[in-house]
DNA sequence: CAATACATTAGAATCGTTCTAAACTGATAT
DNA sequence: ATATCAGTTTAGAACGATTCTAATGTATTG
């Protein structure tokens, strides 16, 4: 609890009620891919009623402070990774459900961006089938 | 005009005057990757004033013939791609743009699916900065 | 304990997409 | 051809994820 403030206070966020909550289930050491709906339920199972206003808000926050990744994976949700570190994933479009690829992979035979343009990133998504 | 008829018949999909100038304009040759805005503001240019409805009812009813394929890369807007070809792609998020990949990438290196699940495509999304 | 800047919230607004239901049209049979 | 009917188009309503608004609440600082 009290790291949790610090870590807060760290990052330039005022530690409120709801923003601890929130902080304490998605940096608790295991990481996590969440919505803001599937969020949202999670927190209403721990009795805690936030807003899904204030939930967008803390999302939002979080990712402007570096500490979640946002994942434009899907056309109808977005998805926040408290992986911040630059990984790739399988994805169940099924379950809804994304999984870590942590080892390192690499890309062979890419071919040279276009004139004016420099790569930022590469990202490989894997689709599962069931 | 009467191959597009006949491509159209040949889809199951009935050659309406709505149909030919979309699939026209779609499969004249050049690969495109479109937003149902992009090809409404399309067809706009080209006087051809097709409903919403009717362009959102073609561009699915073209991919369920498996003339185009779905992109989701982007939480906001879904893209059409008549490249139905297994590709990847350049894409800026300043410009909105996707760019065909076709060469033949390959990624090492990749990790089992998680048990009971199989890969069924490998998608790289190589981001632009600018 | 003020004072104040920042945060939370319910509900409205937005916007891409989907749905509805009525009018229309291409294909087929007579 | 004309009638028939299933399939199609359309305007507008509905939907759902996300963002905005503006009123209320709270953490921080002095
Ligand atoms: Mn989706
Ligand atoms: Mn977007
Ligand atoms: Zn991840
Ligand atoms: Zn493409």
């Amino acid at each position: 609890m009290k790291d949790i403030k610090h870590f807060l206070r760290q990052n330039s966020l005022r530690p409120t009620k709801q923003r601890v909550i929130i902080a304490s289930y998605l940096f608790d050491g295991v990481n996590k891919h969440v919505t803001a709906e599937t969020l949202s339920n999670k927190l209403l199972k721990m009795k805690a009623g936030i807003s899904l206003a204030t939930i967008y808000n803390t999302l939002h926050d979080f990712y402007e402070k570096g500490l979640l990744k946002k994942l434009m994976i899907n056309s109808d949700r977005i998805y926040f990774d408290t992986n911040t570190e630059h990984h790739h994933h399988f994805y169940s479009k099924k379950d809804q459900k994304l999984i870590d690829i942590n080892v390192d992979m690499k890309v062979s035979g890419l071919p040279k961006p276009p004139k004016n343009k420099k790569i930022n990133k590469i990202e490989v998504l894997v689709h599962l089938d069931n």
